[in-house]
DNA sequence: GTGTTTAACGAAAACGGTTTCGTGTTAATA
DNA sequence: TATTAACACGAAACCGTTTTCGTTAAACAC
């Protein structure tokens, strides 16, 4: 086992002082051309590599990212990840990962065990819990410490940094518009309580296409669930409560439920119920019919946040000026919607 | 912005030593009750956190894991990390992922990133770039060094390390039995070339299934794909070539895609043509019909993995006894096959 | 009054680098 | 020949901890 060899290796082999191989295999001009070329053959030969850790408590700079996210099976965020992955490698970041599971405490836990010098900023997105209680001391904490934070997709307006979303109001209208030219009248939504923010602005999206379409709004036809958590038995049973021709769900998960129990109803699907989810996820693509979604471009946004992160990390400034990057969604449009 | 503060801030300002306060902060025997209250006052009070970088050089413990996956977007590699980060959060460290993309080049220069360093150990799952090249120095280079590497699902024989697996042989073989007991006698099977350790495993169940029962192993219906990636044109014209009467995939995204294509001829599902994938993801359970699949438990070896390499990391020995955990898939019946 | 123990603390090395600021030697210049 | 500039290198500080090993002064034994 031939462990790590250090400068100071290097200097004692050589004979020579750790200030000079370090200058040496930087290639600096103070040393002479001899010396250089014996270092950097030596270093070589050994296959020195510098230890981050140590250059890492030098210049106050991990080239760490930390990533907080709720969930991660979830296909959304495997594709910000991807995204943020990316570009960040490709700056050479590493990227740690934790997950809240939608827990505010193990959110907290995640950010206090990261933010004491182990990564140069914070790319998350909410806990449902921490959306539901409001509380963002954590965040406030950890801003105040001027560590740069982006918040993506689930975020807060309490909270000063840069954030990237997606335009969630304007798909709950694109796919209710949509349906309404594909002549449907009783559109059914399937979303969760309104803390969840993507949750209320595709809600809002979709009232407001059905007003602008001088349609009314039945509130017995929204089914509001708890969480982003699958509940066969409410959706089942919400459906047999309602007259409807097609419905709107916040997730894939529950439009390829409501599709399964059309089905089973002896439905037609896009016929007599077409259905439209959010996230182009495997489920969408390769669910029987295929799925009509509205597209949240999660790779792109985990670019663009890690974009944000990197460009405030290595800014010197000392700049309080954050942005608001807003996407836009897109329909994917495939056989449960009318072509 | 309040900056981080430090021991020697807090020494200053106590007008004690710094080994006093880092002391005193331990509660250490040798330093007075007064001295020890005073401090920890003070630290409580602007909230002091020991920097975990200058910790990490000082002990040679970074407490991050390395994951370094193909893929994240597969549902499999998404349930391994979940796991890997349940048991790692528990015992206070963090994970850094990273994408090696099928890439061998990735692959190799994520670890040499990581293996500087930034982690004490690496939990990982071959490319399929690698696993065709068969070179593995940038393994060998690390286990050389002494950190410690857990290997999982993708391995290889070449490395002498902790591996956990799936019994994948076993779980071609459970599945072709299982179609052979419901009548079927054509079963075709679409896998991957067998440089991929796994595919070629299920592909060894699979024959040795229909040995088994008497029957004969008819390679043209067997479809080798180069990779796990769709390939929607070259299933579709598979099954224009051969007759059939069920088909094993050796992922769940070959299986659905496998149901459209019968669906699309009119076949029917399980009686005229039996399907059964690997992997049970979000996919098999909501396909339309939902997919019999053999079960990997990803979470249950991430945790494994996760489990095997931190006790590695944290052994003082340094015994060079590796171990092989083979975890036993299971059988998940849904609507693809009959019950 | 001398020697020894003990309590309470500080100095300094160490982890592995980077960087600033000397310093000694040689060669060019006055 | 004396002065100076350029060259090549080393010493030491620094990043923020931990830890070993003094050191000082008071308390105690004799």
């Amino acid at each position: 086992m031939k462990s790590k060899i250090t400068l100071k290796d290097i200097a004692r082999e050589l004979e020579v002082s750790i200030s000079t191989v370090s200058k040496a295999l930087k290639n600096s001009e103070e040393i002479s051309r001899d010396t250089k070329e014996k270092v950097q053959a030596f270093a070589r030969l050994y296959n020195y590599k510098p230890n981050n850790i140590a250059i890492s408590l030098k210049n106050k700079r991990t080239k760490n990212i930390g990533v907080v996210i709720p969930d991660i099976v979830h296909h959304f965020f495997t594709t910000v990840i991807r995204g943020i992955e990316k570009y960040a490698n490709a700056k050479g970041y590493n990227v740690i990962v934790c997950l809240s599971e939608e827990s505010f405490d193990k959110e907290v836990i995640n950010m206090e065990m990261l933010a004491n010098g182990s990564i140069d900023g914070f790319i998350m997105s909410l806990s449902s819990e921490t959306q539901a209680k409001k509380d963002y001391n954590h965040l406030k904490e950890v801003t105040e410490q001027g560590i740069p934070v982006v918040l993506f997709d689930r975020i807060t307006n309490e909270i000063d940094c840069d954030k990237v979303i997606i335009d969630d109001k304007m798909g709950g209208y694109l796919a209710t518009k949509t349906l309404i030219e594909q002549g449907k009248r009783k559109i059914a939504l399937i979303t969760t309580d309104d803390y969840l923010s993507v949750s209320k602005a595709r809600g809002e999206g979709y009232r407001k296409a059905l007003i602008d379409s001088n349609l009314e709004v039945d509130e017995s036809r929204i089914l509001k669930l708890p969480t982003m958590e699958m509940d066969e038995e409410r959706i089942r049973s919400f459906f047999e409560s309602i007259d409807f021709d097609a419905v709107l769900c916040v997730n894939e998960i529950f439009a390829v439920y409501s599709m399964r129990v059309a089905l089973e109803k002896g439905l037609k699907i896009p016929e007599d119920v077409a259905v439209i989810g959010f996230t182009n996820g495997l489920l969408s693509k390769y669910a029987n019919p295929s799925l009509t979604v509205v597209a949240q471009h999660g790779e792109k946004m985990g670019e663009i946040s890690a974009q944000m992160l990197i460009d405030k990390v290595e800014s010197e400034k000392e700049e309080e000026t954050f942005q608001t990057k807003i996407l836009e969604p897109t329909l994917v449009l495939r056989d449960s919607t009318i072509n």
